[in-house]
DNA sequence: TAAACTTCTTAATCTAGATTAAGGCAGCTC
DNA sequence: GAGCTGCCTTAATCTAGATTAAGAAGTTTA
């Protein structure tokens, strides 16, 4: 099942804010956090572990939302990098407005689908990590995400995955 | 760090229900969801895959709920088990009650905080599963629970930390 | 059109942790 | 107190996937 466009948190004077690919929209350690609700393009965030490799998140599509809400909630500055896989169009958002002191009741709604949804996406995340072979896995993430495999290199796809790109190269060739 | 305490989710006329060590509070395939808020006592949740095996998704110390909101946000079955793993009080909440129809502002807020918190706690999870060794996630956990391993069997911790009892009998001997 | 990147593939080797198997030690019950 | 049953440990073997290394396309830059 794909995941389901989350509701956007509206400011009252949010503006939809243009960049490149490629651009870091938040660095390891910062401490003012950001979340971004994306309206166009494609967003990643990701951690460097101790050995320098890579791993990616998340990824963040059209109506999505991403940010640190592990850092926010635990208030600590966040291990997360943030950039952009593609030109994209988004909204940049104050992460403490999730916690909705000024929200309407209605936003507040939103908010709650929308965190539900994650934490829902986030559990399946977790039982596939423990108990899915890497092809297993690949296979999920395919039908999860059934067009990213057309807008991401695939050793992006290994790393969201937990695997190297050597062995989903592996897999892929057996596959057919 | 702790995961720290959720906060009720008051319904009008909840009442504490008592449940004996090793009562099976949800089987997989249920349909009819419902959330517990543990008062006192200790519940997990977890599932068995393809080959028999058990993998504990978490655990609900005093404080916390436990449900499976995946089942609940996709609209499909239970693949999650959820019992009692000490004598244990608690609170039987639907779990479509999160989404608050009926909730106060106070309330949502509340419930807002709580999904946040779970959100935090599995981004560290799915982070530790895709970068840290055996031994790395034995520590981590030690960190989060440090009285856990207290109250339940060595066995659960490995099924938690998504590794073996004889993988984590070989850390601890070589920890001392 | 060549040089320089990026990405993907294939193959040889290595290793953390799984699997399998056996024994030890409580704490029960009968 | 003999025999369960549940939990933990140790050790030998095995394996999925990591690491290392090299080359093949394809793409970008100049």
């Amino acid at each position: 099942m794909s995941p389901s466009p989350s509701l956007p948190l509206q400011e009252p004077n949010t503006q939809i804010k243009f960049f490149k690919r490629g651009t870091i929209l938040q660095n390891k350690e910062e401490v003012h956090l950001k979340a971004f609700y994306i309206k166009k393009g494609l967003v990643r965030s990701y951690t460097i572990d101790s050995k320098g490799k890579q791993h990616i998140f998340m990824f963040a599509l059209e109506e999505w939302i991403i940010g640190d809400i592990e850092a926010y909630q635990y208030n600590h500055p966040t291990e997360l990098f943030i950039d952009c896989l593609e030109d994209t169009e988004l909204i940049i958002l104050k992460i403490d407005h999730l916690n909705g002191d000024q929200l309407s009741h209605d936003q507040l709604k939103k908010n709650l689908h929308l965190l539900g949804r994650r934490v829902g996406l986030l559990q399946r995340r977790v039982l596939m990590l423990m108990s899915a072979t890497a092809s297993e896995r690949y296979a999920l993430f395919l039908k999860d995400y059934p067009d990213l495999p057309n807008r991401i290199p695939q050793y992006m796809i290994a790393s969201y995955l937990g695997i190297t790109p050597e062995a989903l190269s592996k897999i892929r060739s057996k596959k057919t």
